[in-house]
RNA sequence: GGCCCCAUCGUCUAACGGUUAGGAUCCAUGGUUUUCAUCCAUGUUAUAGGAGUUCGAGUCUCCUUGGGGUCACCA
């Protein structure tokens, strides 16, 4: 069964980033019928913190990528970690290093002075003299000495260093605590990983955890390491460049299939297909197919489709998603020719939000230059007559008012747009917006005749 | 700096070594709409540069350039 994992440190929000690699695991797993689990790398205490922990969390629920079983927390795992440590320890496949930090910064300023790679000079390896006073050792597994390690990764293929690449790096640190690579090489492999997909900052350290999968005699997992998203300039992307945390994108009105139908598309695709369902996502998704190189951040296309999945999504759907932003038409019984008069021209649900509101509000003040060329000359006794055949007609549905309009076309011999702009900026403020016969039948009579006559009275 | 990875329109991407280098977005123009938006149509824009292999290179090799990653008792 395939299984695949999302590993987080609790260190801050979740990144867009991060979402994307996460979403590459999850898919992989559902495409397999197989499992998705979520473990928190919480072995570093000073700089973990619950907050970011649950932001995680809640980040995952919202856009809905449900793990399977219970959430693995490394910093439980402590005494696991030790019995590995004391067994490698046992088999001489690890050993105590009494170097000082000062000692080893001391070696790597050496190194780097004379432009060598900074490594750790294996100087205890095989030591078995008496150990110097006062220091607690640190415990550096045996990375061989030669040779090369490759493994195959399915996105940037046949990958190798050089033995000599790979010091005897630390596994676990002098208060005892273990360190990153060496959780992750054993949770990997007790959790029953069969993929690990992340991003290829990590690509480094799969040598290293290759190490001590050998040295413990794991099986190891297929790794796909994929390329970082960068900014539209190609740079590393960061908190100048827009919202890097996902649950920004809440806050700012997007749907989370819009989110992660973009996301997808980063680094991936199908042919020609642009947009996913989350199921075809399943279907059609490999990750044997991500793409070897980075792309870039570019808010058009999210924008693009999150104007498309507004579009698509219900009435019922919309009107839970706007009472987060100021907007509550539930019970509202025009709420669904409400949305349909604005869900065209909302791209986020903040935009959505402010065309109903234009709706369910009066406007209270008119936009100025709409003003000025919509209420000259002969409106405001346009206006007036307009309102005095609302009054008689009493007119209910979208099509009813048209009918006024047309009526008023007629008996004035006027253009259209004659009755159309002033009684569109008396209504909504300004010169854009929904169909006049439309914003009139969601108003209502009483409420476009109050409407009307507020805005007589500014003239 | 050492080691490594990457390189097609502005952006996301497609293209068994053989296509007029395709789609999407953005932008522009036109149509629909009394306005705006939607929708539809049309258009502009790309194989980073240089060698080589080949009948034929976006695709394979090398160099250059550019970008990125990584070198912790962080994860």
């Amino acid at each position: 069964m395939t299984v695949t994992r999302f590993a987080p440190s609790p260190t801050g929000y979740l990144h867009i980033g991060g979402l994307r690699t996460a979403l590459f695991s999850w898919l992989t797993a559902q495409h397999n019928k197989g499992e998705f689990l979520l473990r928190i790398e919480d072995t570093d205490m000073a700089r973990n913190s619950e907050e970011a922990k649950d932001a995680i969390l809640k980040a995952f629920e919202w856009v809905g990528m449900s793990h399977d079983g219970e959430v693995v927390y490394q910093s439980k795992r402590f005494d696991l970690y030790k019995k590995y440590i004391d067994q490698l320890l046992e088999e001489g496949k690890a050993y105590k290093c009494y170097m000082s930090k000062e000692e080893l910064a001391a070696l790597r300023e050496e190194q780097m002075a004379k432009k060598e790679r900074t490594r750790y000079d294996g100087r205890y390896r095989d030591f078995d003299g008496t150990p110097p006073e006062g220091i607690d050792p640190v415990i550096r597994i045996k990375a061989p000495q030669e040779g090369r390690i490759s493994f195959k990764d399915g996105v940037k293929g046949e990958f190798s260093v050089e033995a000599t690449e790979v010091d005897d790096f630390v596994i676990a640190r002098a208060d005892g605590a273990p360190t990153y690579n060496f959780v992750v090489a054993i949770d990997d492999a007790l959790m029953g990983l069969t993929d690990v997909i992340r991003g290829d900052d990590h690509l480094y350290n799969t040598p290293k955890q290759i190490v001590i999968y050998n040295a413990l005699g794991f099986a190891l997992p297929n790794f796909y390491h994929v390329a970082m998203i960068n900014n539209e300039q190609g740079k590393k992307l960061s908190k100048r460049d827009g919202a890097t945390d996902v649950m920004d994108y809440k806050t700012m009105g997007y749907l989370p299939e819009a989110l992660l139908n973009f996301l997808v598309r980063l680094g991936w695709s199908h042919g020609d297909q642009e947009i996913f369902s989350l199921e075809e996502m399943i279907n059609l998704f490999d990750p044997n197919d991500i793409n070897k190189s980075s792309s870039n951040y570019n808010l058009d296309k999210l924008l693009w489709l999150n104007a498309h999945y507004i579009k698509e999504a219900s009435d019922e759907k919309l009107i839970t998603l706007l009472k987060d932003f100021g907007v509550d038409l539930e019970g509202n019984e025009k709420a669904s020719i409400i949305l349909t008069a604005t869900k065209e021209r909302g791209k986020t649900l903040v935009d959505l939000a402010e065309q109903v509101k234009l709706l369910t509000v009066a406007p209270e003040s008119y936009d100025e230059k709409s003003a000025k060329k919509a209420f000259k000359g002969e409106a405001k006794e346009i206006l007036s007559t307009f309102a005095d055949m609302l009054a008689l007609a009493q007119p209910i549905t979208k099509e009813a008012y048209h009918a006024v309009m047309e009526k008023i076309v007629e008996e004035k011999e006027i253009g259209f747009g004659k009755i159309g702009m002033p009684l569109r900026v008396s209504l909504m403020g300004s010169m854009t917006g929904a169909g006049m016969d439309e914003v009139m039948a969601i108003l209502g009579t009483d409420e476009t005749i109050k409407r009307i006559e507020k805005a007589i009275a500014t003239i």
